[in-house]
DNA sequence: CGGCACGTTGAAGGGCTTCAAGCTCTGTGG
DNA sequence: CCACAGAGCTTGAAGCCCTTCAACGTGCCG
């Protein structure tokens, strides 16, 4: 089976055995919009990386609010492999946001990853750090910031993650995304965010329409962001 | 030189040429409240770890506020050493907030010790999952979490990593902490802690003083915490 | 074309910040 | 030893940012 799985730089460096093992191993899996992979709380028995596509991790509150916590995982990007390793659980569910398809194979296998091949550990440890930093990042946002510069951020963070410039200079978010969704991942309410895009379009700094964001001015919603 | 560098687990199972290399490159310094280890920005030319004492990770903005990213470092627990194997600098201010002793060594030792004994990724990526555990869910308390709640959390996080329980059941801070201090943990102002450390001292919650609070009823706090 | 999810808009109000002023504790030096 | 300075803490008042609730548009798909 040719599942292109050696296409993903996660696992560039891996000797061959091991690799052959885990691509016998490897489900292709197409998932759609909406879709919901793995839930919150759920041990992790399945390991997956994006293909194409795109997923994002929520965490559900107690009294029904939904907080998104990374900013959408994108191909190329693991999702369970360090928890897998921990035995643990999904801190949230992962839903697809865009359509794509998901390399997919038994968490079990990656112990078997890095008790063969300890470097395997450097690529998860960089994975990690990054989201760390990140986090870290929002935790500073949330902790200091206006509402109106948090979805800033949070918009720039999605174009310069998943837009794709067009020609006449519009950074297209090529992506369903909804008010409710901006709102989840800046930690605010859907009505302000409505608010909020309503004047940046008035302002000619973005375009916008159901469910979907066009940047026209990224300079400018940096300087939103820096206040 | 016997440092009792062998008695930091991050460290037990170190093969003897690398763990002897590291230990006579290590410094044990001692530090005082307030003093500043290393500052934002700066690169990691050195790592630590904590023997005793403790510290905290501040992030500065630019306007000025404060922001503590991480609960304290506790004795056992590194600084700097993933950082150092992406050559990168320190991502906030270390800051002792209660003296004691650090280890200190040079950066570059930590690519060593991974080249020669790879399994080290493991304990390094262990640690770093833990914060970023810890991050997601500060990040889901500020975006959906009333002030009172957050303080709660801060204080009861910082009951469980630093308190040591005394005869009559409270469980002592042992630690100078200002109400500036938790505000930087919960993203608020020291203002509304003051409020709300005096109405929970009203309810016999809490003891506080100058610099101090223990806390008499931690169940109360839990509940507070949950909403 | 009707239903439904998404989006807009208004009004009300509250939680929290901000500013300001005064108080209290602690360590220090005369 | 005591006064004083300074850092930390308290408390009040004003007000704003944002949430919440509610009602009504609007676009999309079967």
């Amino acid at each position: 089976m040719h599942s292109e799985l050696g296409q993903i730089p996660l696992f560039h460096d891996l000797p061959t055995p091991i690799f052959s093992q885990i691509e016998a191993a490897t489900v292709l899996r197409a998932v759609k919009r909406g879709e919901v992979i793995r839930g919150q709380g759920q041990p992790v028995d399945q390991v997956f990386v994006m293909k194409s596509g795109c997923c994002r991790l929520v965490q559900h509150t107690k009294d029904g609010r939904d907080v998104t916590l990374t900013t959408f995982v994108v191909p190329g990007e693991p999702i369970g492999l360090v928890i897998a390793l921990n035995d643990g659980v999904y801190p949230g569910t992962i839903e697809v946001v865009k359509s794509g398809e998901l390399f997919q194979f038994p968490a079990t296998l990656v112990r078997k990853i890095v008790e063969i091949y300890p470097q395997f550990y450097e690529k998860l440890l960089h994975e990690v750090h990054l989201r760390l930093r990140e986090a870290h990042e929002r935790i500073r946002e949330l902790s200091t910031e206006r509402v109106e510069q948090r979805i800033a951020r949070s918009t720039m963070r999605l174009a310069q993650k998943i837009g794709t410039p067009s020609e006449d200079g519009t950074v297209h978010l090529n992506i369903q995304i909804s008010r409710q969704d901006l709102a989840q991942m800046s930690g605010t309410t859907l009505e302000t965010v409505s608010r909020t895009l309503k004047l940046w379009e008035r302002d000619a700094l973005i375009t916008t329409g159901r469910e979907r964001i066009g940047v026209l001015d990224l300079e400018q919603l940096a300087s939103i962001a820096e206040g």
